[in-house]
DNA sequence: AAATATTATGACACCGGTGTCACAGTCAAA
DNA sequence: TTTGACTGTGACACCGGTGTCATAATATTT
C-alpha cells in the first residue's frame, strides 16, 4: 500500500460507493448494520483516518480551537510566565475533554493577530490570553466582531460584550487582600503593580484593595506605591526603589506573585524581615509559592476552572447559546509571608 | 459581505481569474507586478485569508507540527510538571519561529495516540514529550516507522534510529551530580528516582551517577535506593520511607527537581538538616528550583535548546533530511542545597 | 518578415471528503 | 393490484484552494 489510504480504497475493498463509506463511518444510521460493520473492519486494517483537511473544508469547521498568548514585551528567551502555563494546562485539558483539538501561538499584542487563525479556518473560535495593555486591544475586539469571530478573553472586558470575557474576581480579591492586613493588623499599606488602567485586571485588584482600606478607614499613600510588570524582575526592581526612597511600610500588597517574589528578594537583601517587618501577600498563586522563603501568602486565581470556562463559553458563543459573563471567586491562601 | 470572502470574490473585484489571484497572493513570478500588487490590496481590504484547508488538502501538508504530552497518571486534576510547561515553551517559539503551528494534546500512555494527528493530515510531524515508560512504546514507534510517521522523541530511545531522539545527556549530568558530591567530601549516598529500566532517563541518570562514585571506589548501597515517579509527593514519601527504615546517608541524588523537593520536605521534617547532615542535588532546574529553601542545586536540562533541536530535527525528518542523534550537555547549578 | 522566446493569464482537473438527490428494492396499506 | 412509505445505496456537485497545460500578446532573434 503506498501513499495513505482514502474513502476510496475501502469502498473498493468493501465493494460499495465511497459515499456509504462515508456515511459508515460516520456511523450514519442510513447504513446498513452489516455494511457499517464491514466497513469499519476494512478501515481499521488499513490504518485509515479520516482526512481533517478535506472534512473541514467541506464542513467549514475545525474541531479546533487557536489560544493566542499575549506576552509582556520581556526577552525572547525568559521563560513563560507561570500563571499562563497553568492555564495553558488547564485550557488543553478541558479542550481535550470536549473533543476539540488546541492550536497554540504566542503573539506580540503589537502584531496583526486579530484575523489569522479563524479567518483561515484552521480554528473555530479563539482563546486570548495574557496580562496586556488592552487597551491597544479594544479596535481589534471590534473588527473581531465586525467579522463575527468568535472569541472569549482572558482578564481583559470587551466593550459591551461582557459575556466574552472569563475572569477573576480581582476586585474582590483585592479586598481580600487588604482585608487580611486589617486582620493582622497591619495598616502601612504599600502596592506594587500598575495602577493605571493600563492593565485593567491589576487595576482592579488595586482598587478593590484601596477601596478595602478606605472603608476601614485606611488611607493609601501615593508614594507607597510603584509600578512593575508580572515579572520577578520588575518587582525586585520596584521594591528596591521603594527602600532607596526611604519609603516605610509594614505591608505590601503585590499584584502578582512574580512581582511578589522580587519584592521579597529585595525586602531580604535591604535586611527587612518577612513576614515581622514587611507582611507579603501576592496574587495567583502560582506553583512556585508555596516554595519561597518564607511560603508566600496569596490570592488564588483557581485556573482549572478558569481554563474550563474558557473553553465552555467559547463553545457556546460556537454554538451561539447563551454565555452569562463569569466572574471566578479567588480565594486567599495564607502562608508564612504575611 | 456575507459570509467570508473566497479568492473568487478578489479575482471578480481586481477584474482576473482566480488562478491569477492564488499565484498573486503568493507572490508568484509568473505575476505581472502591478497586478499583483492590485490584487493584494483588495485582499487586504476585504480582510481575505487563505482557507488553510484547502489549501492543506490540495498540497498535502499543514506547516503544522504537534506535541503529544505524556504524563505519569497521576490525578486528572494535578499541575503539569513544571519540566515539561517549560519545554512547551520553548517548543511553541520554536515552531513560531520556524513558521509552524503546533497542535497540542495530552495523551495518556495506553491510548491508541499513534497515528491519530498524523494520518488525518492534520499535522505534518510529532513530538513526543513524557518522562515515560516508554517500553510500552516501542510497539508503537514500530508502527509509526511503518508508516513513514516523521516523529521525533524525547528522551526515550527508538530501537535502531538514534536519530529521532533528542535528549540531554543524562549520563553525563549523573556523573556531573557524583563528582559535586566528592568534591564536597561526601561519600555516603541516596539516590532516589527510579534505578530500574522502566524509565530510560531516570536509569541513565542513575547510571552516571553510580558509575562515577565507583570510579572513585565508592560503592552506592542498594538500601540507600527509593523508586519515585517525578512527583512532589513522590519525592517525599520515598525520603520518608528511607528515613524511617533508618538509612543513613549524607549525600542525595534526586532523579528529578520535583522529587528533590519532595525529599527536601521530608528531610526538614525529620529534623535533618540541609545542607549540612544531606546535601540534595536535583535535575532539571525547573524555575522552582531556585526558590525553594535552601535553594537547590540541580543538574540543569537547557529546555530552550532542547524545543530548538527537536523542531529542527523534526523538520529536518519531515524534508528527508540528514538528522545526528543530539545530545544536549547538563550543567551543574550549584546552590545552597549542597 | 518570419521564427522563436518570453511574459502574463485563463481554463481546468484535482485534493478527499460531505451532503443532496435520485432511485431500486422491499414491505405494508388501500 | 396499485399506491405509498421505508430502507439502503450510488451518482454527483461542492468546499476553496493549487498546479499543469494551453494560449494570447509582446519582445527578441535570425
Amino acid at each position: 500500500m503506498k501513499g495513505k489510504a482514502t474513502s476510496f480504497d475501502i469502498a473498493h475493498y468493501a465493494g460499495v460507493s465511497q459515499s456509504t463509506v462515508s456515511r459508515a463511518l460516520r456511523n450514519s444510521p442510513l447504513v446498513n448494520e452489516e455494511t457499517r460493520k464491514r466497513v469499519h473492519d476494512i478501515a481499521k486494517k488499513l490504518n485509515y483516518k479520516v482526512d481533517k483537511n478535506a472534512s473541514n473544508l467541506r464542513t467549514q469547521q475545525s474541531s479546533t480551537l487557536a489560544l493566542l498568548l499575549f506576552e509582556d514585551p520581556t526577552s525572547d528567551e525568559s521563560q513563560i510566565n507561570p500563571f499562563f502555563l497553568s492555564m495553558l494546562g488547564s485550557i488543553t485539558r478541558a479542550c481535550a475533554k470536549e473533543g476539540y483539538d488546541l492550536l497554540i501561538s504566542f503573539q506580540s499584542a503589537s502584531a496583526d493577530w486579530q484575523a489569522d487563525y479563524e479567518d483561515s479556518h484552521r480554528a473555530d473560535g479563539i482563546i486570548l490570553l495574557g496580562y496586556g495593555d488592552y487597551i491597544d486591544f479594544q479596535p481589534k475586539f471590534k473588527t473581531l466582531l465586525e467579522q463575527n469571530t468568535k472569541f472569549v478573553c482572558w482578564g481583559a472586558t470587551v466593550d459591551n460584550r461582557p459575556d466574552l470575557t472569563v475572569c477573576c474576581d480581582n476586585y474582590g480579591g483585592g479586598k481580600q487582600a487588604a482585608a487580611h492586613f486589617i486582620a493582622h493588623n497591619r495598616q502601612d499599606c504599600a502596592f506594587i503593580g500598575d495602577a493605571s488602567d493600563h492593565s485593567p485586571e491589576f487595576f482592579a485588584r488595586f482598587q478593590g484593595f484601596k477601596d478595602e482600606l478606605e472603608a476601614n478607614n485606611i488611607a493609601i499613600n501615593e508614594r507607597k506605591m510603584a509600578n512593575a510588570i508580572s515579572t520577578e524582575e520588575s518587582g525586585y526592581h520596584a521594591t528596591r526603589s521603594l527602600i532607596a526612597n526611604n519609603i516605610k511600610f509594614n505591608a505590601l500588597f503585590a499584584a502578582s506573585d512574580l512581582i511578589a517574589i522580587g519584592a521579597i528578594r529585595a525586602l531580604k537583601e535591604a535586611n527587612i524581615n518577612v513576614p515581622k517587618d514587611v507582611a507579603v501577600v501576592g496574587f495567583d498563586n502560582i506553583a512556585i509559592a508555596s516554595f519561597v522563603n518564607p511560603p508566600l501568602t496569596t490570592i488564588e486565581q483557581n485556573t482549572t476552572l478558569a481554563g474550563q470556562m474558557l473553553v465552555e463559553n467559547l463553545l457556546k458563543l460556537i454554538r451561539e447559546e447563551d454565555v452569562q459573563s463569569t466572574l471566578l471567586p479567588p480565594v486567599l491562601i495564607a502562608r508564612g509571608s504575611s
